[in-house]
DNA sequence: GTCTATACGTTGATAGAC
DNA sequence: GTCTATCAACGTATAGAC
């Protein structure tokens, strides 16, 4: 009676759940949008249509269409950041590699949107991500390349450069994420099935397991 | 005397240079602020500004925006068509697939623009090139993918399926055009010099050739 | 919290003087 | 062929009733 807000009448919804629920509507809505034009590309106005909400209702959550932005790609590079467990230097250099490469496959699946956004960013210049690049990501590049290197010193694996070799395994996986509708050209399907990601993933494995001079790990 | 244009008064440039001469103007600034925001990100505005011409002059010499990018597109995939060299099921697998990624690896180092374009268009949905798509990139897929099977059943490489093969030709070169932006944050440089690009070719090769069961050409 | 109406710049495209 | 002036449509963002 004595609250001022008229929708959430009661305190059914006392700790802003319709609003987490709109905000997160909204920003599934606008990762779609981005993911399909870029950011420069993309209009409130269809984040507005696709969530089904008036375009005001997006500033009122949302402080501009740049914060939309940065906060869509926030939760993409945090899904990035937990998604892959930490490779170590004792790890079996087969198994981690595979595992990995299994993981980033499975990304590529299941979030199709996030490599496409970054993808996008970073073929337009990526300034908005200038900040998280200039610390977490050179860290975490380094990190891995370390290992890789530590392997290659211990002779467990080929002399390549470890930072190519990261290249390789992105830039492979990412393809079938942010190409994928050119894949489907090819091989005439409307979409990439489970099957078809287990067959890359194989062959994918199969190639740069044996590229840098490991064995695949038995299946057991 | 009798001609009634103003600009060109004489027959200096009777075959229409400057009408060509602007028109690749265009194009070329036209390629470059498309492969920073793809289709829609991009204004005539922002090409007229970048050419030094008012943007009336752009719809003079092409109908629309869209008529502009499809002329880019056609200019890209002519050059993507007249890059690379056949290869036939008669060459040796190891030769000619290391052709192959260094020409790769090398369209990816001198026209970066054309892969950016070609990725954002792809990530898009790639309506624009269905047309293309459905003849010419068809086929010409199909017509690798049987050498490399034709290879495969020769026992020369192993058995790996041609069609994945491709995409990671194609994923791994094209990657260190799009992510340039991402790839020279990595190494703290401006940008990447031809030796960046021949040890990135030569890692490359060495993990896909391997990979394949392939002993790399020698030298000579 | 929600939504209509609106301010005001930018967009693609064209008309028409030169 | 070139360029200024202009159009209607659409862009982001906000004001203010409910």
């Amino acid at each position: 009676m004595t609250s001022a807000s008229k929708s959430p009448t009661k305190a059914e919804k006392s700790t802003g759940q319709i609003r987490l629920k709109n905000q997160q509507a909204i920003l599934a809505a606008a990762a779609e949008e981005f993911a399909l034009h870029g950011f420069k590309g993309t209009s409130m106005n269809s984040i507005a249509q696709r969530v089904g909400l008036p375009k005001a209702n997006l500033h009122y959550y949302f402080n501009s269409k740049e914060g939309l932005y940065v906060e869509v790609m926030r939760n993409i590079l945090d899904l990035w950041d937990s998604a892959f467990s930490n490779l170590t230097a004792e790890d079996d250099p087969a198994s981690a590699l595979a595992e990995y490469i299994r993981a980033k496959m499975e990304f590529s699946r299941r979030q199709p949107q996030a490599s496409k956004i970054f993808a996008m960013e970073v073929i337009s210049g990526g300034e908005c991500m200038s900040e998280h690049f200039n610390h977490n990501y050179q860290e975490w590049f380094r990190g891995r390349a370390d290992v890789f290197q530590a392997w290659i010193d211990q002779g467990k694996m080929d002399p390549i450069d470890p930072v190519h070799l990261i290249f390789l395994l992105w830039g492979s996986s990412q393809y079938y994420a942010d190409h994928s509708s050119s894949i489907c050209r090819v091989s005439g399907r409307s979409r990439q099935t489970k099957e078809d990601f287990a067959k890359a993933t194989a062959n994918l494995t199969h190639i740069i397991l044996k590229g840098c001079g490991l064995t695949p790990p038995s299946k057991a």
